[in-house]
DNA sequence: TTGTAAGCGTTATCAA
DNA sequence: TTGATAACGCTTACAA
């Protein structure tokens, strides 16, 4: 193994000229700077980083935890973990994934990302020592990342008006949490601006039940209505309750999803949705919290991530 | 922060004492080893992973690469990536996510579980220093780890079968991988000991191909025949394949599919499937790379875990 | 601007 | 069985 001191040997300085040259290259003349970086890519000096974590008392360990249930993850997290993995691994940090909040606080890291967080779980948040950055939307000052739902939603509700479709109704999820709300924001706007009225139905995040809704209350929607949809699943299952009932997709009922994530595109149909960038917001997440750990704490606000509307078979051409 | 030496003042004894209690316990008499762990307790001593390292000339993380492309791999692998991360926790390693093989030597790491490798990128894993595991069959002698793909196979035929669908048609992924010769022979074998003969068709693993190529042939397929599909993409394609023609599932036609992640269930009806248990193979990768940088990467040979075939909508009851 | 010395928390080695 | 010492590779503090 190369280590700092070899490449030291080989440049003809200290061991710490080559350090300062890596951290602080700055305060080094530029010909000891280019004899040490010669030195460097000659034996391919990879910096050791347990070392480094503790000199610097750093773990360079950042630890990922989803309190919400595995099995209702959708592949949603694979893509925001890559995302995370990348912003994580220019930094030459690792990444621990928990599933048991317990298990947070035990073992070393420098960092916490939280998803799924609800606000009974503020109370335990306060608790922990480390620089913290939540995924999703959270009004209690908590620094965060997330897509922009209100955005998405208005995106589509517009798309839907300007398709023509005379009839606008929402169909939400029903939690108490910020995203839905500003999801359900974005579509009651956008309908005001065009003074309509909106009609917003909440239902817990399943197919199922959004196939059995439409199929249950199918004599309510007239043609020429467009479904917009807080979730894929919902979509999905609203696609399938239309087709179940004969009605004619795109032509008089149009369905938009949200999320855009595997489900859409296995849909047959594939689904017209409002599509996050998932990978691009966990590389924010990732180097949101590397700058807060850097900053000792600081508080770095939030950043939300404006979605793309993705225009496919269930909306018109 | 806690450390060693808080805890040897704590309980009286010297720094090594503790370490020993820690890594070689038998070595220290039984009145001292309960002295050092209550110290432990009471003053809730983490141990720096990164000192660790340091001095085991390691780094205590372990990267993972998927080669695979990351726009076609299913939710199957956050399942996978949780078991992992659950079988590298209780040994406080981290993760690198790589997708990237270039990236694969940048920076440290123990060693390497490597998924998706194909007999063309045996060359380059031959030039690797570190310890490696392979999840997926392979017939080159690597260390690997993956479901007991004909043993999946072969429970689907015999369940088609003691169900009485006379016909076993087998729809495969058009790849010449070891997992798929695998599946196909579980399926040959079963028809062969039950006097039949076997059909196979080949497709890329989509389910809008399986779903075309089954209307385009469907004055092929008569009524009491059920399809047993190497994926549960090419599964949903075959179902809606049918359903679009007419067929009646489960009577008629019986469908069961593999793999059991989230497609399976999000379909409609849900699928009969070959699960495999992810998570645990994760768990068990995680595993025989511990063991096996443990072992100064002393060979681990072969592990095949046995699936579960879950017995849902699309097959006889 | 560059170098020297000490220390980060742990473990292996060797001596008691 | 237990303890003292040195070492792992790097960085901070201070001296030159």
């Amino acid at each position: 193994m190369v280590t700092l001191s070899d490449v030291a040997k080989q440049a003809n300085v200290s061991k710490m000229t080559v350090s300062r040259v890596i951290n602080h290259p700055e305060q080094v003349t530029t010909e000891l700077r280019e004899l040490v970086v010669a030195a460097m890519q000659e034996l391919n000096y990879q910096p050791n980083a347990a070392a480094k974590a503790l000199a610097n008392n750093r773990s360079n360990v950042v630890k990922f935890l989803i309190l919400e249930d595995i099995d209702t993850t959708e592949p949603y997290y694979m893509n925001l973990l890559f995302g995370i993995a990348r912003g994580l691994d220019k930094r030459q940090y690792a990444l621990q994934l928990i599933t048991d909040r317990q298990k947070l606080t035990a073992g070393n890291a420098d960092g916490y990302l939280i998803t799924g967080a609800r606000t009974s779980d503020f109370p335990w948040l306060d608790q922990l020592e480390k620089p913290l950055v939540l995924f999703g939307e959270n009004r209690y000052g908590y620094d965060f990342i997330d897509t922009d739902n209100k955005l998405g939603t208005q995106m589509a509700t517009k798309y839907a008006l300007a398709k023509n479709y005379q009839s606008i109704i929402f169909i939400g999820i029903d939690v108490k949490e910020p995203f839905e709300y500003s999801r359900e924001a974005g579509y009651i706007n956008t309908l005001q601006q065009h003074a309509k009225l909106p009609r917003i139905y909440r239902l817990a995040n399943h197919s199922r039940l959004s196939q059995q809704y439409i199929e249950e209350h199918w004599r309510e929607f007239a043609p020429n209505t467009c479904f917009i949809c807080a979730s894929d699943r919902l979509a999905v299952g609203v696609v399938r309750g239309i087709l179940h009932e004969g009605g004619a997709i795109p032509r008089d009922f149009g369905v938009i999803g949200h999320d855009g994530v595997f489900l859409d595109q296995v849909s047959n149909p594939q689904l017209t949705t409002v599509q996050q960038q998932v990978p691009e917001l966990g590389e924010h997440l990732a180097r949101m919290l590397l700058s807060k750990i850097a900053q000792s704490g600081a508080q770095q606000g939030e950043l939300l991530l404006a979605p793309k509307l993705v225009t496919r078979g269930t909306t018109r051409e």
